[in-house]
DNA sequence: TCTCATAGTTACCTTCAGGGAACCGCCACA
DNA sequence: TGTGGCGGTTCCCTGAAGGTAACTATGAGA
């Protein structure tokens, strides 16, 4: 999206929601709030994840200053990752934020099955 | 994203996220937030936006009840949309996360020019 | 009578994110 | 001498998102 690019580079929350709104950084962070975690080990745990992506993603939240990398010196070089004090922080945000979700979940159900059975709109 | 299908409908912030990891859901959050608009009223504020994102995203916002959509009865008539009390409070939610997007912005800056400074990155 | 605004919908086209698979060097183990 | 795990990188290709433009009906105003 053009617009969004430009968007980008004056709006704050952009920079964090362009994190936050990709399910895979979202999941990631997840996981590695419960603890440090290596690559292979990582991608066998969050669901789905190709190779390509939880690289990518890896590298965007390292960029960020979200997660650390750590290369220990085993005889083949593994490669642990594990949450920042910032991404700690983030995912107390994200925390607050699936409060918010769970709390009005039902209700959001609730409305989406009402509007989809709305006539005027089939 | 297959996977991320998948995910949608058994995790309940992929719900918040889908709108809130939407930048023109956002900015159509932040724009009703200051009251209520209609639709070629905020065709016209919100920077960039096409007919089509705009007619697309107010039909999901309103799925979701998070603004109404009432129709006046005017000559041609016009339609006025506003955030309802969970889009109000959904707004609310996101000033906690723009909150922590503008404390750690400048950190995170910092760390990117410094991650794409690295030699052994380029 | 022609044009504009109101609020959309629809069809078409382009772009790009992301999946899949192949490949890399290295080392251990059999 | 394979085969497998480690942590990636590179390529190609598809599917979906989103922009553009044309179309709808109605009524006001020039």
């Amino acid at each position: 999206m053009g617009a969004r690019r430009k968007l980008d580079y004056d709006c704050p929350i952009r920079d964090v929601l362009d994190r936050v709104g990709d399910a895979w950084s979202v999941l990631t962070i997840l996981e590695l709030s419960k603890g440090p975690c290596r690559f292979n080990a990582l991608r066998r745990v969050i669901d789905g994840i190709s190779q390509r992506m939880l690289a990518v993603t890896l590298r965007h939240l390292e960029r960020d200053g979200l997660i650390s990398r750590r290369v220990l010196p085993t005889a083949p070089p593994q490669v642990e990752y594990a949450l920042t004090d910032r991404g700690q922080s983030l995912h107390a945000a994200i925390g607050q934020l699936n409060g918010w979700a769970v709390e009005h979940q039902p209700g959001i159900r609730a409305d989406r099955a009402e509007y989809d059975a709305r006539p005027d709109v089939a």
